[in-house]
DNA sequence: TCAATAGACATACAGGCTGTATGTATGCAA
DNA sequence: TTGCATACATACAGCCTGTATGTCTATTGA
């Protein structure tokens, strides 16, 4: 039920997105009422806010997988895994726009409890061990943006290649010095 | 009136975003009625859509003046006159946070007109001729991102200091090849 | 000069959405 | 079997949006 309901939920925000969705949709779509959502769930947003989280599970978890086939450089390994694990249909959507809108950014970091600027961090930080703390967190911040962004033009049909190449052009410029 | 009602709209927006302000809300704090609002603007979104015009205009003319004040290298200048031009209270809100979440990132870039965007790629472009279009294209997208998360943070309270130089490491280290 | 019209606003209303309060059935526990 | 909690359904109140309608003023054109 639970289960049905986020199913739902995460169909329709995808296609239509978090504040254009009622609730009265989203339990006609689940075959149910609105009382058991709201038996279920505090409201609304705390449905968004389950499903969010879930998201981000699956995220880590689809990364951990690709990062485990993708061997060699562990940045190209670490940013190609992240784009395949982004591409997953709607979650681009989700993690990327309507969450930080209806949760507010510092929930999803909440959320994604800093895994991708961690890995990031630490990546950087063993890459270029002079880099003072408070540079890396600058860096860190700056890159994960990046790699964002290029998960939402990927997620609207942009060609791929040249957004990791950016990627990795900027991060070994900043590794080389 | 019109000036009234995009005042009030751009204060409440600011300090509680633009899905938990209502229109009798707004029209409270102008002195006016909903009538008012509803003859010059079509709907809420099309009073959000002016306002965010506004701002996004008022952003390029303090950038301009900006970077008229700070000669010398022209990345370094352009990059602090961009932090100083979005550092106006509200401003990363509006451009950064509601706009692409209530518009779109599609009607934001179109407002925008590429306007950061296309400055950024005139100066990769300018500072490394040997780049191919596709890749000026995925850098100036990713920069920009960088660009707008670092206006963010501090907007948020984070010290400018570090991440600016981030941004410069970012942007030398792929001008530098 | 006077009627007709357009613009600027106020008022009133319909429909939809959210969240809560209340009702009902089912299973478990004492 | 009596009591209670859980899982839902139904009903309701309040708010919000957008539209329809009314009023007043200024302007235009004859």
């Amino acid at each position: 039920m639970r289960a049905r309901l986020l199913a739902s939920a995460r169909r329709l925000f995808v296609e239509k997105g978090y504040a254009e969705t009622s609730t009265p949709e989203i339990v006609k779509d689940a075959g149910v009422t609105r009382g058991a959502l709201y038996h279920h769930f505090d409201d609304k947003a705390a449905l968004f806010d389950a499903l969010i989280r879930a998201e981000a599970e699956s995220l880590a978890a689809d990364i951990e997988v690709a990062a485990l086939g993708n061997a060699g450089d562990s940045m190209q390994a670490g940013a190609k895994a992240f784009f395949a694990a982004m591409s997953h249909p709607g979650r681009a959507r989700l993690l990327l726009v309507d969450g930080p809108a209806a949760l507010g950014q510092a929930r999803m970091d909440e959320i994604d409890a800093g895994n991708g600027r961690r890995t990031l961090r630490d990546g950087l930080a063993a890459a270029s061990p002079d880099l003072p703390s408070e540079e890396l967190d600058a860096l860190s911040l700056l890159l994960s943006a990046a790699f964002d962004r290029a998960a939402q033009a990927i997620a609207d049909g942009t060609d791929e290649a040249p957004l990791l190449a950016g990627i990795l052009m900027l991060i070994s410029g900043v590794t080389r010095g």
